[in-house]
DNA sequence: CTAGGGTTAG
């Protein structure tokens, strides 16, 4: 019996190992064997088991060491089982066994893996000298709670930084919507002579997507076939997701195609890359292909396939879609499939039958179904129904700083002026503020933000000069600034001052002036793109002969001699 | 052989 645990887990012999306890002749080396056996499971995911294995052994009587509860532990924390977690740490805490570093960390892992930031802070402050594997998880797990300030501060009393550690202050960076910090601490890692791995450039390919930008991201691609992570699957996923984000479907598509063993994250990200262009059909076809390829789509591959029915205007498809993923491929519907539902019926003004789609749920519906419908009823102007949907929203989360906004802008295009008022007193008295909205501009792959209105940027005056120029040319060619989009009540002439400050007309206005005719604008925005604004590029496509790639808060538009992709429909 | 970082959607 030379062959360990770890050999046959390899070989997906795990069930063999379950029987070892029934062979006398290895009654004395038990605790070993299910020492390893118990890892092994860790290894090969099988977490559940190994909990199993746990209480089979306490139940036996054998006393399990610090190696076993360390990889209990972590099976745990993976499997976020807060209880069976806790019930291990009264195990040690009524055994003999003295915490190790070890024990310490697994213990405060598994406590920031199950949510449970303030035992894992507690065991943490107890814990003297603090060691690096325990402060890690501690990075980690306030960063995932939006804490990215005091994740830092811990990161930063790290002595001896490893490869590990940063990856984890870069990863809260790129899931905290902070992707020029994260690329930065990637550049700092590698000044100190640290060198990634994949799961790092999982990270830092994550952040660029989320940042948008196709120098960056070029940059990334060349870094990773440099390094030898091409070939990693998951890594190539990243890929697909990341040039679709910032814009490049052609080059996310490249990799798709080179990509011999696709699994069922390749063909998802690939879907939702159509999904987001707007190209409704290709996604739908390359589902097809999926099927006959033989992978099995999950859970979110039917939220990208919904998403893009509903932006490409395929209700029908939509519907077939939602039965099919029921009736065929045995999934349950979770929240956001029927929000996805709701947006595909309320953005084809189908209004009432969304109400009543959301009426015929199985469970109780979460803010996420409410506020697509929420959005449906601003879209198309609906009062009546848009009043009744925020007080249901507003039942569930009063602080629901969405549903106000939402709610004021119906009243705004219907020139309630009254009721604004009363909903933003609302929210003031709430302590409530909308989220601000900001446009970004990749030039010579420097990235430069722009706010509604904003002076800060160094070429400022020439900014605003070539806007007021270009504003002049293009209401030669026919267009005329859309007071309606501004959903503050100020006088017409005021108004019309203000829709051109948006910040996507300014970071047009720096892309106008560091490109030539023939070439491509991207611009990405945190928010939906107003109607005005949208008007605006589709003149500024034509009239300055320029592509412009648009990404907005959920999608793209490109914008090319007067005409969106979008078709008008977003 | 044990503890820390992870890709698709919302």
């Amino acid at each position: 019996m030379q062959m360990g645990p770890f050999l046959f887990s390899k070989f997906g012999g795990v069930e063999l190992i379950h029987h070892f306890g029934f062979v006398d002749k290895l009654f004395t080396e038990l605790p070993r064997v299910l020492s390893e056996s118990t890892g092994s499971y860790c290894q090969s995911g099988c977490y559940n088991e190994a909990l199993q294995l746990f209480d089979e052994m306490k139940s036996s009587g054998i006393v399990p060491d610090q190696v076993i509860l360390a990889t209990i532990l972590s099976a745990c924390g993976r499997t976020k089982n807060l209880s069976s977690g806790e019930a291990v740490h009264s195990y040690i805490m009524e055994s003999n066994l003295s915490l190790d570093v070890h024990l310490q960390s697994a213990l405060i892992s598994m406590y920031c893996n199950c949510g449970s930031m303030d035992t894992a802070q507690r065991l943490y402050d107890e814990m003297s000298p603090k060691n690096l594997v325990a402060s890690t998880a501690m990075v980690s797990g306030y960063a995932k709670l939006g804490k990215i300030e005091i994740a830092r501060n811990i990161f930063e009393q790290m002595e001896d930084k490893d490869l590990v550690c940063w990856s984890a202050m870069i990863s809260g960076y790129a899931e905290s919507d902070q992707p020029n910090e994260a690329l930065k601490l990637f550049n700092e890692m590698q000044l100190l002579g640290v060198k990634p791995d994949e799961i790092t450039m999982l990270s830092v390919i994550s952040a660029c997507a989320n940042l948008g930008a196709l120098d960056q991201a070029k940059w990334v691609h060349i870094f990773v076939d440099n390094n030898g992570f091409y070939h990693v699957l998951s890594v190539r996923n990243a890929l697909i997701d990341m040039y679709s984000k910032c814009g490049s479907l052609a080059d996310a598509r490249t990799i798709f195609d080179e990509t011999d063993f696709k699994n069922v994250i390749t063909w998802t990200s690939m879907i939702t890359g159509f999904a987001m262009h707007g190209n409704g059909r290709s996604a739908l076809a390359l589902f097809d292909s999926m099927i006959a390829e033989g992978v099995k789509p999950n859970a979110v591959t039917f939220i990208s396939l919904l998403y893009a029915c509903s932006h490409a205007g395929l209700v029908e498809d939509g519907r077939k879609i939602f039965e099919s993923m029921i009736q065929d491929y045995r999934i349950e519907p979770k929240h956001e499939h029927y929000g996805c539902m709701v947006d595909l019926l309320g953005r084809s003004r189908l209004l009432r039958e969304a109400l009543e789609f959301i009426e015929s749920m199985p469970f109780a519906p979460n803010v996420v179904v409410w506020g697509s419908l929420l959005g449906a009823c601003r879209t198309h102007g609906d009062i009546e129904l848009g009043e009744l949907v925020a007080k249901k929203l507003l039942e569930i989360d009063p602080d629901h700083d969405g549903a106000y906004v939402l709610l004021s802008n119906i009243y705004a295009k219907a020139n309630r002026w009254g009721d604004v008022r009363e909903v933003r007193k609302l929210m003031k008295n709430k302590g409530l503020s909308k989220e601000t909205g900001f446009s970004w501009i990749e030039v010579n792959g420097i990235v430069h933000e722009f706010m509604m209105g904003d002076n800060s940027h160094p070429r400022s005056s020439e900014i605003y000069e070539k806007l007021y120029e270009a504003v002049k040319e293009l209401e030669n060619a026919g267009y005329a600034p859309d007071a309606a989009a501004v959903l503050v009540d100020l006088q017409e002439e005021e108004k019309r001052e203000a829709v051109l400050l948006h910040s996507e007309k300014l970071a047009l206005s720096l892309g106008l002036i560091n490109s030539s005719r023939g070439s491509c604008i991207r611009i990405a925005k945190n928010m939906r793109v107003c109607e005005d604004c949208h008007t605006f590029m589709k003149f500024a496509s034509k009239v300055f002969e320029r592509e412009i790639v648009l990404r907005d808060r959920t999608r793209f538009h490109h914008f090319k001699d007067g005409v969106c992709s979008c078709r008008d429909f977003w």
